[in-house]
DNA sequence: GCCC
DNA sequence: CAGTACG
DNA sequence: GGGCCGATACTG
């Protein structure tokens, strides 16, 4: 690298200037850290950290564990996407979603979520005991069906992606055979068509079906594949319950039911073997005829009473691959659009400056110079690939190719080749266009786009990513407005903003606020969930199965919860690790590595990416990309790993390893840092790239996320694959764009090729900002 | 959430 | 294998 | 209605 040696020269003034506590301009270009406005960098070499400001954990009272455990309810859900959804006093269910899982992916198995101890739920008994409810006493037909009063209501039968709570016509009084019988299901969504049609089977036949376990249930009716040592490890887990009372009646579906259809009424010895599930214990040994049947029972699940009707249902359960749904609260419908000012507009005046767009950007050195060596790589001629790639589908479009038509596929799997460019529209990806994220200050549109940013950190929170990249790309449409977008009609014509993202906009415009996004801000839950996920080495699920244990705090963590060791690291180093890095200390972070490796062997090349690279004044972590011309991968991560990390460790510069490359193929090193006399921890990612795929590793390293995502999703549905160690093509992908061969590699020493490539406009990396 |  | 992390 | 990045890489 040119710039190594002005680094070099100046490192110890820079060191210097660290010193004189600077305080540097520090805008949040970056989302996640908008306490850390203000960066000390003399703190950073002296000075333990100042803390940054970071969600309260909050004790919670016992009050709320309903709501928590409403919350785990929507949040156990296939993927690690987890939502929130408030329930009201009787069910509601406004709407369902399906959440998709991975996107490439076959569907997935369904997880188990682990429940963790919760104390046992206090569902509120509003009914009376079941026995004293006659529903001949409810004449009144408004009134609500008594299912619906006591029970919860599951969604309609079918598979609508937009699932309606059900509404099931009862059988008339004289089938209503388990009329008042209080149903728990085990397992209990209604997610699965199988079991959810069991459900509404129950209801017609007068009964209630509990989402949740209450005192009051009178029958808990489990899967065929359940035996009584989960059924009882599930409500101890979720519900504290120890032991099932002797008059609830566990069943399981076939046998019972089977018998109910068949008697036209309730079974008397309901607690017969017949009845059984695997592994109930007897409750009554000594009275129950034990009739001659029993060598059946022992395998009942292979017994299938009602094959036709269990089919689906048991099918699906045993290869539970599709995906659950989870609910969700969805944004007001009604939204009520009165001006009524509920909130002040007096907050900030609105913006009239229409300057919007941002002015041109000037380089750091550092920056101009790894610009420049990117440029250095450009100079590669053009010629093959582009006449390969216009002369090639036609051979390979037409007719099946050597290796499609021989295999047996469906034909729904072809080869996608460039040829189909016109089936899409290029333009309409975000990474086409430039986006440099400076343009907020100025822009009309900037309450609006805080509100959205602050709405799309909430649902990243809460894990929902389809939403967060959506108001994330809302954003930066609006980011690109230079007229204030105050009516639907305006919005909704942008793109990446729909009708619903239009609405909250024309809200945000009249009302300076949105309620929806301030109904959010009181929940001290998500102030804990925050807190965890701020954890590193800690995703959704752990956060929830730690939140749903009880704890709050990280003290709570550190002395309760088995903690892996790069989350022990991650809360010892919490504030650290949120605390945002001054451009110049992203620096002489990387000079000292430069330096070390250079003394290792002169030819290795260090650059800063990320954040960084894309100009970034802070940045949340270092990005370097290690790379040696002539050099193999080997010999970079041997030297990496045997000697570089070794003698930084050794010199106190890295501390601790948190994901270190694999032995025989890895590429990336993940741990931290601190620069000498510093107690503050910083993460430090070292990629190990061979020198020819230094361009896809530029493009990967330099994101930001959304630009690789718009760049990786345009190159698959151009038949080519971008990831972040080359542009390949011909690659066959089967459905949802599954791949199945690896196709071949068509650019990955200069980025700038890759995007020509594309067809997508090069733009220095601070345009890349979506 | 949006888009095809 | 799921979970987490990286841009 | 189904897709939304990477057959990413690392951990346990």
């Amino acid at each position: 690298m040119t710039n190594n040696r002005d680094l070099d020269k100046s490192i110890t003034a820079k060191i210097a200037f660290f010193k004189g506590a600077i305080i540097l301009d520090v805008e949040d270009d970056e989302t996640g850290f908008p306490d850390a406005r203000l960066i000390d960098a003399e703190r950073a070499l002296v000075d333990p950290p100042v803390k940054p400001k970071r969600p309260k954990a909050t004790k919670r009272e016992s009050s709320d564990s309903d709501r928590l455990r409403d919350r785990q309810n929507e949040f156990e859900i296939v993927t690690t996407k987890m939502r929130k959804a408030a329930r009201e006093d009787f069910p509601k269910i406004v709407g369902i979603k399906r959440v998709s899982s991975a996107p490439d992916m076959a569907p997935k198995k369904v997880q188990k979520v682990d429940k963790g101890k919760q104390p046992a739920s206090r569902a509120p008994k509003k009914t009376t005991p079941p026995k004293l409810q006659h529903s001949s006493t409810l004449p009144t037909p408004p009134k609500m069906e008594w299912y619906k009063e006591v029970g919860d209501v599951p969604r309609a039968l079918g598979r609508s992606k937009i699932p309606k709570p059900a509404n099931i016509k009862l059988r008339p009084e004289s089938q209503q055979y388990m009329k008042n019988l209080i149903v728990y299901f085990y397992q209990n969504n209604d997610y699965d068509e199988g079991r959810r049609l069991r459900i509404h089977k129950v209801i017609e036949l007068g009964g209630a079906w509990v989402k949740e376990w209450r005192d009051d249930v009178t029958h808990v009716i489990v899967d065929e594949r359940i035996n009584y040592t989960e059924l009882l490890k599930h409500l101890e887990e979720r519900y504290g319950v120890k032991q099932i009372p002797a008059h609830i009646i566990v069943t399981n579906w076939d046998w019972y039911m089977g018998r109910v259809f068949d008697l036209k009424c309730l079974p008397l010895e309901p607690h017969g073997p017949l009845y059984r599930i695997r592994g109930a214990p007897d409750p009554q040994v000594s009275t129950t005829n034990l009739h001659s049947s029993s060598p059946q029972l022992e395998s009942q699940d292979s017994l299938q009473l009602k094959p036709s009707k269990g089919k689906a249902a048991a099918r699906e359960e045993r290869s539970p691959s599709r995906i659950e749904d989870s609910f969700r609260q969805e944004a007001p419908k009604s939204r009520k659009r009165t001006i009524s000012p509920d909130r002040q507009p007096s907050r900030s005046p609105r913006p009239d400056s229409r300057s919007g767009l941002s002015s041109g950007h000037k380089y750091s050195d550092a920056l101009s110079a790894a610009i420049g060596q990117a440029k250095a790589f450009e100079h590669l001629p053009l010629d093959f690939e582009e006449d390969e790639a216009s002369s090639r589908p036609s051979t390979s479009e037409g007719t099946g190719t050597d290796t499609e038509s021989e295999e047996e596929r469906p034909r729904k799997i072809r080869k996608t080749s460039p040829m189909q460019f016109s089936k899409f529209d290029q333009s309409k990806f975000q990474c086409m266009t430039k986006n440099d994220g400076t343009s907020t200050s100025g822009n009309p549109n900037q309450r609006t786009i805080e509100v959205l940013q602050e709405m799309g950190k909430y649902y990243d929170m809460m894990q929902d990513s389809w939403r967060t990249v959506a108001y994330r790309k809302a954003v930066t449409t609006l980011k690109k407005q230079t007229e204030w977008i105050t009516t639907k009609e305006q919005a909704i014509r942008l793109p990446c903003i729909g009708e619903r993202l239009a609405a909250k906009i024309e809200e945000i415009a009249m009302t300076n606020g949105l309620r929806r996004l301030e109904s959010t801000k009181t929940d001290s839950l998500d102030e804990n969930l925050r807190l965890f996920l701020g954890i590193y080495g800690v995703g959704l699920t752990q956060a929830h199965k730690w939140i749903q244990q009880g704890y709050r705090t990280l003290d709570d963590l550190k002395e309760k919860a088995h903690l892996t060791k790069n989350q022990n690291i991650g809360i010892e180093h919490y504030d650290d690790f949120a605390t945002r890095i001054s451009r110049i200390e992203v620096e002489v972070h990387g000079q000292i590595v430069r330096k070390a490796l250079q003394k290792i062997d002169p030819l290795f090349e260090v650059t800063i990416m990320g954040s960084y690279r894309r100009g970034a004044k802070t940045c949340g972590d270092i990005d370097c990309v290690i790379t040696i011309p002539k050099g193999s991968i080997d010999y970079i991560r041997n030297t990496v790993v045997d000697e570089l990390v070794p003698q930084l460790m050794k010199e106190d510069f890295l501390k601790v390893g948190l994901a270190t490359t694999s032995k025989d193929n890895g590429s990336k090193w993940h741990g931290a840092s601190a620069l000498p006399g510093s107690s503050v921890w910083r993460r430090i990612d070292l990629l190990l790239v061979p020198w020819n795929e230094m361009g896809a590793a530029l493009i990967y390293f330099t994101g930001n996320d959304l630009f690789n995502r718009s760049v990786r999703l345009l190159a698959s549905k151009k038949g080519m694959r971008l990831n972040q160690r080359g542009l390949f093509k011909d690659v066959m992908r089967g459905p949802n764009r599954a791949k199945i061969t690896e196709g071949t590699l068509v650019e990955s020493r200069s980025e700038k090729r890759i995007f020509e490539i594309l067809g997508v406009p090069w733009r220095p990396p601070h345009d890349r900002q979506i």
